[in-house]
DNA sequence: TGTAGGATCCACT
DNA sequence: GTGGATCCTACAG
């Protein structure tokens, strides 16, 4: 059910981050699990893309995890407020990543509700990049960890994704990317269907 | 060493 | 639909 190593190591980010759709999310942080399917991703594409941290070939503390091999997690701080969760994908040295810009609460609703401070746990608990880190207590602490580990995983659940239910319009908040501002590499999955 | 601005969220109106 | 919170990063000097 977990995700292997391999799965991430491919240099198409584009398609991972529409694979990643309908995949479980699930951490094990503090002795409590939580986790949801992801029901929104972006792509960077790597020292091409403008919008990406690792644009220009820019290595720095901040981006080195993003040129490790796929399979580990890239998390930063935006705004000084948020964490962001990303997953580093493709070969050594190839910096590509996917954000994880929503899920969809399946497990541990109750620790959800304690550390976001919200009384319910509905889909708005965890459907922004910020609020899933939240939610799942994802912070600066598991920057770099393998998702192959049981702290920070992402699992295969055998969801079918109909490619009709998945939307793909340009990133959010990247309008200094100039052109890349308006690539297609955000990825919704319409799930409606499936909770109201 | 200093500073501008950011892959956001929430409480307002 | 707007603005404040809040602090790290990158880059200029």
């Amino acid at each position: 059910m977990k995700l292997p190593i391999s799965y991430y190591q491919t240099n198409d980010v584009v398609y991972l981050a529409k694979d990643l759709l309908g995949k479980f999310l699930i951490t094990n942080i503090e002795g409590l699990v939580t986790g949801g399917m992801i029901v929104e991703t972006e792509a960077y594409a790597g020292i091409h893309d403008l919008a990406s941290h690792a644009y220009g070939d820019r290595k720095t503390n901040r981006t080195r995890v993003m040129y490790r091999e796929g399979g580990v997690s890239y998390i930063y701080l935006c705004y000084g407020i948020h964490h962001l969760f990303n997953v580093v994908t493709g070969k050594l040295d190839v910096p590509h990543a996917v954000l994880i810009r929503g899920i969809f609460p399946m497990f541990g609703l109750k620790t959800m509700i304690k550390r976001t401070g919200k009384n319910k746990a509905d889909y708005t608990i965890s459907n922004g990049p910020g609020k899933l880190t939240k939610a799942m207590g994802i912070s600066l602490l598991y920057n770099g960890a393998l998702l192959t580990d049981d702290t920070i995983w992402i699992e295969d659940r055998r969801i079918r994704i109909d490619p009709f239910n998945i939307q793909a319009t340009r990133r959010i908040g990247v309008d200094y990317a100039g052109s890349d501002a308006f690539l297609p590499y955000r990825f919704l999955l319409n799930h409606k269907k499936t909770h109201t």
